[in-house]
DNA sequence: AGGAAGATCTACT
DNA sequence: GTAGATCTTCCTA
């Protein structure tokens, strides 16, 4: 069974919202194809009080997605790379929170065909590559997660028992003192099981 | 107008 | 483990 999850799910604090969508499925209709992959990996972003935070300097027309409603898709670039985020807190309260690695589920020919690599655990494992499998690019900004007619959804497909783990964020200059990545603890399909400049906690 | 930075990825050693 | 590609946005002049 599969429930689409409530725009109320993401109106919470980020590291919240992160940790439990480990095991939520994200659900992409591309060109009359139905892709789906097991979320493994996220992190946690807040506003200005947060260093590694595209929202660190104010509402910009970049980023004004993060002030946006919780639940909607804001997907930015970097390195030439698109990011996928889901926007959390009540509206006017910017923090999202990035989907960094999903396990594919269903939809895997073309998930290979986008990416023109054929090993599973390589196809989504990292924030560049799930957007590059899932065809997610800055044309879904603004779409609603939990809206039944969006291209783009996250559902609760009921599967539990997951471990999770914790570290400190990949990839940013300067990070928080509380370690913000969640993921599914040893599973194949996340980025990194170890990040290699901070230690892992529990 | 130009340079630098960045929530990355790949290939190579 | 490190280097280079890549491209959009921001900051400074």
């Amino acid at each position: 069974m599969e429930r689409l999850l409530s725009k109320r799910f993401f109106e919470r604090d980020p590291a919240v919202v992160a940790e439990e969508l480990l095991g939520k499925v994200i659900i992409r209709n591309l060109e009359g194809s139905i892709l789906k992959g097991m979320i493994v990996e996220t992190e946690a972003y807040y506003g200005a009080e947060d260093p590694a935070s595209r929202a660190r300097r104010g509402k910009l027309p970049h980023n004004r997605l993060m002030w946006e409603d919780p639940g909607t898709v804001f997907v930015y670039v970097v390195h030439g790379n698109n990011l996928f985020n889901v926007v959390t807190m009540p509206r006017g309260i910017p923090s999202a929170v990035l989907i960094r690695a999903v396990r594919p589920l269903e939809g895997i020919d073309t998930m290979m065909r986008n990416r023109k690599v054929k090993d599973l655990r390589n196809l989504a494992n990292g924030p560049g590559k799930l957007c590059e499998a899932l065809g997610i690019t800055r044309d879904l900004n603004g779409l609603k997660v939990y809206d039944p007619k969006s291209p783009l959804r996250i559902v609760d497909s009921g599967i539990t028992g997951l471990e999770v783990a914790r570290s400190h964020r990949i990839g940013v200059r300067e990070d928080l003192e509380t370690p913000l990545r969640f993921y599914v603890r040893g599973s194949e399909f996340v980025c990194r099981n170890t990040p290699s400049r901070h230690k892992s906690l529990l």
